[in-house]
DNA sequence: TTGACATATTCCCATATAAGTATGTATTGT
DNA sequence: ACAATACATACTTATATGGGAATATGTCAA
């Protein structure tokens, strides 16, 4: 079985990196298709075909004026991904304070007189 | 040229759905691989390749310990993608506010009577 | 109408899959 | 030493890809 296709999801989709670029690029302000090309220097066809993945699961939306598309990215589109990245928050948050204890204790052992998160003593 | 390799980042990394998978099991609690295999029923060399694919881009770590090897996610490497993800979190907000905006107009030209995030009035 | 402009699509190709199957490598218990 | 257990790797195959080049479609302007 091949990789799952780019369009079969957020995930996928964004996974290219130019397509993140993109999206970026069209998050304040919808644009045409040829802003995308000279500002982000990918060529024409590059850039339509990159559009029509993330048009394909949702992560840009068209506005079609005479000859022009106007492009813009559905943020919305993007929720899913920050919400199932968030759900390790709490798991990364304790492995920073994991090893900060483990950094503090090294600490303590090398300097006695080290103690974490208030004024070091001296000798009375 | 072919997609970017699965492990060029945790972005390619995590767009297959069994690795998603895969990290969610093992974030709260570092796992043999067999449990993962029956957890998760998957064959046991897919679930080798794809642990060595998030090894790779740092997604997991391991531990030996005789013939078992534990695996735990670390949340760290999920980081990036929830910041690059939270990079558009308000343009989300902006846009829900749009459409409550649009919907409160809508009803306040059927419903005259309507209005928003306030007591409905009755005529004196 | 005709040509210029904006965008989309088609075709070709080298390549990296993911799943399945089979086999290899450690490590343990007896 | 030997069998069993736990895991990793090698090999095959069908397939989706992204870039480049060429071409098609659609819209405006003179």
């Amino acid at each position: 079985m091949p990789r799952a296709a780019t369009t079969s999801d957020a995930f996928n989709a964004v996974a290219e990196p130019r397509r993140r670029e993109i999206l970026s690029y069209l998050a304040m302000k919808e644009r045409p298709v040829g802003d995308i090309v000279t500002t982000l220097s990918i060529d024409q066809p590059s850039v339509s075909k990159h559009l029509r993945v993330l048009r394909n699961v949702g992560l840009v939306r068209v506005r079609c004026d005479g000859r022009h598309k106007y492009y813009r990215t559905n943020a919305e589109a993007i929720r899913p991904l920050h919400e199932w990245a968030g759900t390790f928050e709490r798991f990364w948050q304790h492995q920073l304070l994991s090893v900060k204890r483990r950094a503090e204790e090294k600490m303590s052992q090398l300097n006695p007189n080290f103690a974490p998160h208030s004024p070091e003593k001296e000798k009375p």
